[in-house]
RNA sequence: GCGGGCAUAACUCAGUUGGUAGAGUGUCAGCUUCCCAAGCUGAAUGUCGCCGGUUCGAGCCCGGUUGCCCGCUCCA
């Protein structure tokens, strides 16, 4: 791993953002090579899920349109979508239950005189459970032996004492934690409670938010797809891993609208699609695996429908184990119901065929753009000792940021000159290069680490039979071709 | 957030008991070169992460700080 974070800092594919200012945790620039490669990555997403989306099970191509919004939205959009509310207060989590409650909305009944008799936690306004539990597990104790107190009230380190609303054991409850992992700003020149606005910790939202939009304008009909790609951002406690976790990250989403009672059906159909669309880009199937979310990993969007998969990837850092690189929700729908409700505006679909209104429901896969990435260098990154670079990076050529390089096997005899001649042709339909420079070997050595998958090589013969040599990074091996036919050679390995 | 480790050129790293900042690779220029970092000649590049202290003198010792790495925690 740390020899591929050398490379990328060798090469132009990443650098630690502000490094002339020793850098900033969690953020990331991109070089030349590192650019193309993402941009690579994001237009074959948007080519393939948007452009051309793969055929549904019927076999007719399914309807998919992009949106690209706002990073900044009205605040009230994360109240709606869960963001904001509960995770801008101290929370306190339930070790045993994995539950997580407002530090502020908890009380607590405490014995008066007998300081061994568990405290009792219960949400504020919602005693009547607690009764119940006290009459179980405190045995010969009455409820007036007690007296009531607010959570905050008590010391962390009595927090051993405590029993979780919902747990059976003490001691479970972590102490109170802030858990604001949105981005805050100010929106005008005026910075006060009311100007506060966040930037998005996803891009799901701007979607729901023009799911009205995109059904009065475009004519499409359930089912359908809205696709975005954009940044996100999370302020999240320990950014690690590289680009893995970072601050500033860009996704690749989009929300599949269905009926609700087809929602089972497309889960599966779009859980199999995304994993053969990430083997489409290189990455092998052994190091890809698609994993159920147990059911209290689900996140408060995803509970009560066909679940989560994500799509994980084998990284150096988490190997043996996985990482996520995609999640496929099913989101029910739970995203428009809270719109709707929070915007007191109606958001439900009529179905012509089906004389039906309904709000759809929403399969996502949303994947990480820059973990894609990461999970491609990975994948790309060749160890070779038996070549001068030692190592290589195997792109699959419709990613590589350089597709070909053109070299004049010398720089004389009118090799140069056909070199450029060829270079303007192709450099109008193709990212290449041309490098006159040094020894030819140098110059592959430097195409190998840049991960260029092909080099047209000008030698002596070129200029008699206008043939050129192919250089192929994966095997060192060579092949001639005419120069005329070079054109339709990467055209036939970019797809 | 807690604990441990690390920080010297673009990269990998030397740097002795405190005494003028080094190597290899890479990069650039020229020559050479008909197929894989060859060779020759030359060049550029460092506030030794940052701030302060001790000292005649600090890359080296001390304190603080920032960043990175590892383990916990966290990752709705």
């Amino acid at each position: 791993m740390d020899d591929l974070v050398a490379l990328c800092k060798r090469r132009g594919f990443i650098f630690p953002a502000s490094e002339l200012y020793q850098g900033i945790n969690g953020f990331w620039d991109y070089g030349p090579l590192g650019t193309e490669l993402k941009n690579n990555l994001r237009d074959a997403w948007w080519h393939d899920m948007v452009r051309c989306p793969p055929l549904g099970p019927d076999g007719t191509p399914l309807s998919i349109v992009g949106v690209d919004t706002a990073i900044i939205q009205n605040p009230r959009v994360w109240e709606a979508s869960g963001h904001v509310g509960g995770f801008n207060d101290p929370m306190v989590d339930c070790r045993e239950t994995k539950n997580r409650y407002r530090h502020d909305h908890l009380m607590v009944l405490r014995h008066r005189d007998d300081a061994t008799v568990p405290m009792f936690a219960f949400m504020e306004g919602e005693p009547e459970a607690v009764h119940k539990k006290l009459k179980k597990l405190a045995k010969g104790r009455e409820l007036d032996e007690f007296e009531t107190l607010a959570l905050t009230e008590l010391a962390v380190a009595d927090f051993a004492h405590v029993i979780g609303p919902d747990a059976k054991a003490a001691g479970t409850l972590t102490e109170p934690r802030q858990f604001n992992l949105m981005f805050k700003t100010y929106v005008g020149a005026v910075q006060n409670e009311d100007s506060i606005a966040y930037l998005r910790p996803e891009t799901a939202q701007g979607i729901f938010l023009n799911y009205k939009n995109v059904l009065d304008t475009m004519r499409v009909k359930v089912p359908f797809g809205i696709a975005q790609i954009g940044k996100a951002f999370r302020n999240e406690v320990t950014p690690r891993n590289y680009i893995f976790r970072s601050r500033e990250f860009e996704q690749m989403e989009m929300e599949w609208f269905c009926h609700p009672d087809d929602a089972k059906t497309w889960h599966e159909f779009w859980c199999k699609q995304r994993g053969q669309w990430w083997q489409s880009v290189g990455l092998r199937s052994d190091d890809l695996q698609l994993r159920p979310h147990e059911a209290d990993e689900l996140a408060h969007y995803a509970k009560g429908g066909a679940g989560t998969f994500d799509i994980e990837y084998r990284f150096p850092f988490t190997a043996p184990g996985y990482g996520e690189l995609e999640g496929v929700a099913h989101r029910v729908d739970f995203d428009l119901k809270q719109h709707q409700e929070h915007a007191k505006s109606k958001l439900q679909y009529f179905d012509a065929e089906r004389k039906e209104r309904y709000l759809p429901h929403v399969i996502e896969p949303a994947g990480g753009l820059t973990r894609g990435v990461l999970a491609v260098l990975c994948e790309a990154y060749t160890a070779d000792p038996e070549r001068p670079s030692k190592v290589y990076m195997k792109f699959h050529p419709r990613l590589a940021p350089i597709k070909a390089a053109i070299f004049p096997l010398v720089a004389k005899e009118g090799m140069p000159e056909m070199a450029h001649k060829l270079y303007q042709e192709l450099r109008t339909r193709y990212a290449v290069e041309i490098d006159v420079k040094q020894a030819v070997g140098k110059r592959y050595a430097r195409m190998d680490e840049a991960g260029t998958p092909y080099c047209f090589t000008i030698d002596g013969d070129s200029l008699g039979d206008q043939t050129v040599t192919v250089r192929d990074r994966d095997t060192a091996g060579q092949q001639r071709i005419a120069i005329d036919k070079v054109g339709d050679f990467l055209a036939e390995r970019m797809r």
